[in-house]
DNA sequence: CGGGATCCAGGATGATACTG
DNA sequence: CAGTATCATCCTGGATCCCG
């Protein structure tokens, strides 16, 4: 009866991949961020506790992924400019849609967190 | 002029720590899986890639906060079934969304991926 | 069947220093 | 300003063995 179709989530599907790339809360946070193009360090100020490697990080994989466009602006003074293409665009829906339930459901996880930790000790 | 509201994402707002919590790949493919209640090694199996350990955290977490119900089943033979809660059943749309995104996008994104990575080259 | 406990290796991360 | 490079560290995840 386990036959292959039991296997929903197949590791070869090309979208486990794409999973793995922008399921992350980070992702979550830049393109949220990028409604408006930005500079590198507006972003950074923007998004307390990222670290500039990691920031460069995510922004890489972002754009590597034809969701973020990264442009030099004619200097000097250097520039760089990170915006939204419109694959980034698309995702804006989906990922707002995550952000908001967080923000909506913050004190129903919370509840639960601690209800949870207190049965854990006793 | 860089005033306090700058900061849009404060590191100290709880929806960061839930977002740390919630966007992670395995979280969106085990609350997919369990659309229908589900035990232990049926969900293993499903989610073809994931170890044992790893599914057992993220069960657990899902557990903690709120969003999957444990209950045991009366044995022998042994028996644990998982299941969503309320609150992990209105986590199903907008990870939903998420997943067909990846789905419709995964052209888009792997052409991308490779006029970056042959750039890249030059 | 459904895990818990342990060990171990590799990748992610933070801090720091340097550069065009 | 917008990164790259390096190093020490930490934490996760994989593999394995065991138990009720």
């Amino acid at each position: 009866m386990a036959s292959k179709s039991d296997l929903i989530y197949r590791v070869d599907c090309p979208s486990r991949a794409i999973l793995d790339q922008i399921a992350d809360k980070w992702s979550v946070l830049v393109l949220a961020v990028l409604k408006e193009p930005r500079r590198f360090n507006e972003i950074k100020r923007r998004l307390e506790g990222i670290t500039q490697r990691v920031l460069t990080q995510t922004l890489r994989r972002l754009e590597r992924n034809g969701m973020v466009a990264r442009r030099v602006l004619p200097g000097p003074p250097l520039g760089v400019e990170y915006s939204l293409t419109p694959l980034g665009r698309s995702l804006e829906r989906p990922f707002g849609a995550i952000y908001d339930w967080t923000i909506e459901n913050m004190g129903v996880i919370q509840a639960a967190q601690r209800r949870y930790d207190r049965a854990e000790d006793a």
